[in-house]
DNA sequence: GTCTATATAGCGATAGAC
DNA sequence: GTCTATCGCTATATAGAC
């Protein structure tokens, strides 16, 4: 659509902007489904719609082409904060509604494919899933313990460690489900009623282990 | 060590039993450490001190001989139900004992390689991991639904739904430390007195839910 | 039954034409 | 800056000798 951005940089790219990205979102798909070694430059390139030479003159290998395609995949998966904005409810309405945006987050196809993807990543890149794990699920932590602080301070929740507690929140959530799904597992059931049965018991068991009334 | 079994199977095979445990042995670390696609055939053989040709004369090709990998690692790395024989102590202590037991089995280092394994298999093996997940976790979860029906019996635990129990016991036991280490997360920390803390508090998470002096 | 040598094919990365 | 054609390498699977 925009002719050229006059002479923004280098020497001089018309449509170099464009391709590239058409580039990044064939790696992205590409990557996402086959994984890294089950998807070749080729296969890139066609579904861009361009060439292999060209692929390689917009990333130097496989390997960063691979890096910048997880890194767009990530800030682009990541929820722009989306679950502390519940308001005027019950407590356990609130955790219900957290709880649903999460499980579908983390059950999303897109989210699963990722986890996949920094299980078994180019060769070894610790550091990539070291960013992904600090900008996604640290952060949401880092942000559901801040809610969970107010709760405390609101005196609807008794917590010594928040920071634990939201941990051991998230993890109650996921659940099996999740790892069964990450495996591939066939008997990952996902029955509408199922799910929301497994929410409100682990919604209902952080309240019941959490609850201000009691003097342990 | 034993010549041979006389002549039990078919035209006739020497040697041919410990040649092949070779193989396995040899394919079951390689697959292990590099993966599917990373591991090749020569690799294999020469790793087993056997010819290319002969992997191919008792195992057909590439994913057959990963599948029967992967199987014996599975039943070779599931315990003996090693975790029910805590006798004679608190309530906590058995939980504590169990959850030691249980998070240094998950997060082995053959733990985590055959997650890996199974979340990227040879292709669509959603069989494999099914019948991985029907004979590892879910037989875990199972023994140890039985060890909280007995508590629950003995007065010691309050709890509806003994197998929902059991699930949230194990995800809270792995915590996200598990998770983390399934990325090759380097900020995996591994502290003794870090674990220890967490499988404490994991625990009395749990039985302050779970606890049976409250009236709900 | 086992080994050395090879056929066949696919992938990552590059050289030269336009 | 982009494309067609190709090199170099590796891997799976197989043919023929002992």
């Amino acid at each position: 659509m925009n002719p050229i951005p006059a002479k923004a940089c280098g020497p001089g790219r018309p449509k170099d902007l464009e391709k590239r990205a058409a580039i990044l979102e064939a790696a992205k798909d590409l990557f996402l489904e086959h994984g890294f070694d089950g998807t070749s430059m080729d296969a890139i390139a066609t579904r861009a719609g361009v060439s292999k030479l060209t692929v390689y003159s917009h990333f130097t290998d496989k390997e960063c082409l691979f890096t910048e395609a997880v890194r767009e995949k990530c800030i682009e998966q990541m929820p722009t904060a989306l679950f502390d904005v519940d308001v005027s409810g019950s407590l356990r309405d609130q955790l219900i509604a957290i709880a649903q945006a999460f499980f579908s987050l983390v059950t999303s196809d897109a989210s699963i494919s990722l986890h996949r993807l920094l299980t078994t990543g180019a060769g070894g890149s610790t550091k990539l899933a070291q960013k992904f794990w600090e900008a996604g699920p640290q952060a949401l932590q880092c942000a559901f313990s801040g809610f969970l602080e107010r709760e405390v301070a609101a005196g609807q929740l008794q917590i010594a460690d928040v920071r634990r507690a939201a941990e051991q929140f998230f993890c109650l959530i996921k659940g099996d489900l999740h790892a069964r799904q990450l495996c591939g597992c066939a008997n990952a059931s996902f029955d509408k009623a199922e799910v929301d049965a497994h929410l409100a018991a682990a919604v209902d068991m952080f309240m019941c282990a959490y609850a201000p009334l009691r003097q342990a």
